[in-house]
DNA sequence: TGATATTGATGAGGTTACCTCACTATGAGG
DNA sequence: CCTCATAGTGAGGTAACCTCATCAATATCA
């Protein structure tokens, strides 16, 4: 029964130390963008768009998990910072592909190359076993 | 070299993959307390008044990690829904003690009992081993 | 024992990152 | 060609935070 009992806490335990970790991991991912003024929701658009090349408006979406308007609003905050630009698709006139440029790229590696960052901050203090472990965990949560 | 790279691309996918469980956590949550009506930061502060006791607004702030003037959004939300009181601090009359009233007790309790919730539906597809891993790499990250 | 600084809560107003709904232009199928 | 679906976006909204200014009450100490 004390087991039951103990089971039913770390049931609520856990999503406040996720959530915990969360706030954490936000800060950390503010901190180390600031000085490129990029967003951490906008960071993952470009890496999307560096992992799987120029893509619909609407494939971004998917891939970002996020409603189509909001993609738009993404896409025109890199758009102004000239990470990204609009193309037309070639083969659909209704449809926008967004491409990373140069700059876009270039920015992307300057981030990812900053040792300081968001990763290494908050998961670096894991053991080398513990990150594969959290990786396979929050994959199988991710579903 | 080939595993210095994997775990390079490891350390950028860990934030992905978290971020990823993140959303679903958040609508899992939303879910599951909608028939209450409670948003998730306003449940962690049931769970903080009902498991420290009434507490000043301010230590409430420390709690939950929030700016002091978020903690009176929190609590007005809380009170407006008859769940939580506020009381003067008979000690300091700057001060302003929240408590939770009877009715607050008895939703948390709902909450709780509710077995479909957050905890089960998300973390519910764990094993127990990966459970307690799981608490336990977050504790660490938490610091 | 005042004068001064600090503290607890809150009003006013802002930000971020999302959302839905309605609309336009374009494309696809009977 | 007429209808229906789809891609992107304007307009407007929301949740959950934030900062800054303010006011009352308390603490400090010359």
């Amino acid at each position: 029964m004390d087991a039951e009992r103990d089971q039913a806490e770390r049931d609520e335990v856990l999503p406040d130390l996720f959530w915990s970790v969360a706030r954490r991991l936000r800060g950390a991912s503010r901190d180390a963008l600031a000085p490129w003024d990029i967003t951490p929701g906008s960071l993952r658009a470009l890496r999307v768009l560096s992992h799987h090349g120029s893509m619909r408006l609407s494939e971004l979406s998917d891939h970002l998990q996020i409603a189509p308007r909001s993609t738009t609003e993404v896409v025109d905050a890199l758009e102004s910072r000239g990470l990204v630009r609009r193309l037309p698709d070639p083969g659909d006139r209704r449809a926008t592909l967004a491409e990373l440029t140069e700059q876009g790229a270039s920015v992307l590696d300057a981030i990812r190359a900053a040792r300081g960052s968001e990763a290494e901050r908050v998961f670096g203090r894991l053991t080398e076993a513990d990150r594969a472990n959290l990786a396979r965990i929050l994959a199988k949560l991710k579903e």
